[in-house]
DNA sequence: TTGACATGCAACCTTGAGGTTGCTTATTGT
DNA sequence: ACAATAAGCAACCTCAAGGTTGCATGTCAA
């Protein structure tokens, strides 16, 4: 699954964010306090792992998940083309990107 | 349907992409070489439009079909907070956004 | 006006994403 | 040892995204 998709769900972007806030967490952290079950959470991390944005490891009984924002650098390659039709200012994203291809 | 959604179909990412390069196309134009019919590039466009990345106006029999990279913003303000961890010459583009909500 | 062209509309099919339930396994603390 | 805790596994359900086919509509050109 690509990068594209796996953002494109806000359950995950909002685990992403959790995750780039508040640092590694285990499962039952991140799925506390969502509207749906505990397996589903771990299907939505699963998808994140395998797409590289979630490195998982166990420690004792529990599962730390940690954000690796790595691969969201595809997604700043696609905006880059469009990003200089909104403000002259973001060229240097492009420019910056077209640089380390 | 958010932007996150509609960018994550290859097909709608290559779309946009040849409105970028090529300027504003008709349907058939848009459709011409694709492995897949007129009707299923019709559905994708028209998802395209109501998200706000394209217009689309009729000029005699044709269907024009023209790019606005704008609701693409929403991409770069998910984007921004991230982006600070790859290069610290993100921080621009993560500067501007937080100067201009 | 009439045929060819560009598109619109509607019904239909298939597959996988997102979610659930129920049960099993492994680890911890007392 | 054993109960509680954290997570994994597997089967199942539902629905909408992505695609198709067939036909209708509107427009241009000769």
């Amino acid at each position: 699954m690509s990068v594209f998709e796996a953002v494109a769900d806000p359950v995950r972007r909002d685990l992403l964010a959790v995750l780039r806030e508040y640092g590694p967490a285990s499962l039952n952290t991140l799925a506390e306090g969502r509207p749906m079950t505990r397996q589903a959470v771990t299907k939505h991390l699963n998808v994140l792992v395998k797409c590289g944005l979630v490195r998982a490891h166990r420690r004792g009984r529990e599962r730390i998940h940690e954000l690796d924002p790595e691969p969201l650098k595809e997604l700043a390659d696609f905006l880059a083309p469009y990003a200089a039709a909104w403000d002259d200012r973001l060229d240097r994203l492009q420019t910056y990107l077209e640089e380390n291809p």
